[in-house]
DNA sequence: AAAAACTACGAAAACGGTTTCGTGTTGATA
DNA sequence: TATCAACACGAAACCGTTTTCGTAGTTTTT
């Protein structure tokens, strides 16, 4: 168990002092070039690398970026942590996770904890939770502490910050738009509980599209699921019961399971009914039929995000003008399969 | 922009030197008790909380762990993830999480990056070009360093260290079995290009369940797929051109789309053929028919892992006794759904 | 009343770096 | 020859803690 060394034992082998050895290593011209080769020939022979926490201490900050998400067993938010992590990494960043399962106190906890030095700025998607409780003072203290933050996907119109979102109301407006032109006039919508503003937008595209090519909006054909614990039986017996050709769901797996239902009952997809859900995840690709969905791109929302934070870390350091806060916008594109028919 | 308060500030305020503020804090008894109210109530109205930095500094442990897995947006992966974070966080370590992407490079350039005093210990699955490459010098390069390593899923022989593993052969052999029961004789494999251990393992399993209950090995019944890039025509012309009554797939994207080929043929899941794949993921639970797989409870190999490791980051503070190092098995459960006739 | 023992606190080192500011030794200049 | 700049390096402060050890001042002991 060799520890790394460190410049004061390279220092002491030398015969010189640590900053003399600290300065070959950085090649500065205060050092003649026979010390400096002797230094950095030794540095290298005994792979010395600087201590990162030495660094951040002196430096004041971690070169660590935090991410507080709700979920990590969710292909929607691992295809942007993903995105995060790729380019923080390639920008020389660590990236730390906590996943505060929904929950307001796991976010508010782990937030403080991440907050006492351990990284340099957030980034986000609030917990349902504090999305229901509407409190978001420990997003405010972060902010005053000075540390930037990146907010995404559930976003939070009273923080003024960075953010990054989806075109939701619009992507929805364009899936129920596609139904329309092929003809289906009975379009139902299948949602979540809905104190996520996503789900809330996405509906309001749905019924802008409607009400735009003159179809008539019928709220029975609305169903509504709670955020936990889907019953295959709500499905289906909305299917039994509704009478429709086309189906918006704001996630790929009521979609499948409605697929599900409906060809159980022998309505055939996409012959009788259309079918469009959200998420590009696996469920899409390998169901049958193949799920016609809205691909989030939330890969490059991660990207989105970690750059507009890595850059405000970056421009810190400079000096500190008028914050301006921008809201960049991802847009969804409709991954046309088999569930519709396609023109 | 308020910083958070130090020691130094706290004590200049309060004229008291500021080992006096630290040890009021700490609540000694060096301390009057007059002062040290002053201080602890000082401390709390500007809600002081230690530097992390310093305190990793100081301590020579940062109470963080980092995970190095070859894939994030991956079912299994996730979920052992989760269970790494959700030990983690319970016992007051955060995680540094990179992604290899299967590239050797990219594993030892993260495991360096992270080895500069970033993280206590790793827990890692190795990448895909790793294993090809036979080449693990930056494990144990890690581990000279003294940095405990925790090994889970694709682990490696060669090198010493705790580890975390499913049963592969076992259960692999459990589920061939369980398709001999119900009848079937001709069994296929539909397994990964097999620098994988876990696929040969699951490989050697089948073979072994075949032999014990006296059905013919035939190797033509084995569909051998790249590790990326599978066309859906491979598995389509293996179901035409190939006669079985039985398939056990290695993952179950695999299993979906032997489901969605031998369907397309008219052929019965499960009557006619029954199918079980590995993984317990969304795609299991919503295809139809719904699929019998092999639960890797990922969830509980990230506990287990993340157990292990902090066993030993809290123990290495004590002496240093001989090395004693586990295997601990994940025992995986066969999941009965509706591709396979149940009893 | 002198010695011993507490009490309550501060100075300083240490963790591992960076960086500013001397300073002794050269060689060149006036 | 006295002066001065350049060169090459070291001392020390600093980042924010913890912790050991030293020490005034007070109290107890003999």
């Amino acid at each position: 168990m060799k520890r790394k060394i460190t410049l004061k034992q390279i220092a002491r082998e030398l015969g010189v002092s640590i900053s003399t050895v600290s300065k070959s290593l950085k090649d500065s011209d205060e050092i003649s070039t026979d010390t400096k080769q002797k230094v950095q020939a030794f540095a290298k022979l005994y792979n010395y690398r600087p201590n990162n926490i030495a660094l951040s201490l002196k430096n004041r900050r971690t070169k660590n970026i935090g991410v507080v998400i709700p979920d990590i067993v969710h292909h929607f938010f691992t295809t942007v942590f993903r995105g995060i992590e790729k380019y923080a990494n390639e920008h020389g960043y660590n990236v730390v996770v906590c996943v505060s399962d929904e929950s307001y106190e796991k976010e508010v906890f782990n937030m403080e904890l991440l907050a006492n030095g351990s990284i340099d700025g957030f980034i986000m998607s609030v917990s349902a939770e504090t999305q229901q409780k509407n409190d978001f003072s420990h997003l405010k203290e972060v902010m005053e502490q000075g540390f930037p933050l990146v907010l995404f996907d559930r976003v939070i119109d009273e923080i003024e910050c960075d953010k990054v979102i989806m075109n939701d109301e619009e992507i929805a407006y364009q899936a129920t738009t596609k139904m329309i032109a092929e003809g289906r006039r009975k379009i139902a919508l299948v949602t979540t509980e809905s104190y996520f503003n996503v789900s809330e937008k996405r509906a309001e595209g749905y019924r802008r599209a409607l009400k735009d090519h003159g179809v008539d909006y019928d709220e029975k054909l609305t169903l509504v699921l709670p955020f936990k614990g889907v019953e295959e039986s709500y499905i289906e017996d909305f299917v039994e019961s509704k009478n429709f050709d086309g189906v918006l769901c704001v996630n790929e797996i009521f979609a499948v399971l409605l697929m599900a239902a409906t060809q159980k009952k022998g309505i055939r997809v996409p012959e009788d009914v259309s079918v469009i859900g959200f998420t590009d995840g696996l469920l899409s690709r390998y169901s049958s039929p193949t799920l016609t969905t809205v691909a989030q791109h939330g890969e490059k929302m991660g990207e989105m995000a970690a750059e507009m934070l890595i850059e405000k870390l970056e421009n810190e350091i400079g000096f500190h003008e008028e914050e301006d806060y921008r809201t960049e916008i991802i847009k969804a594109t409709l991954i046309e399969r088999g569930s519709t028919i396609n023109t």
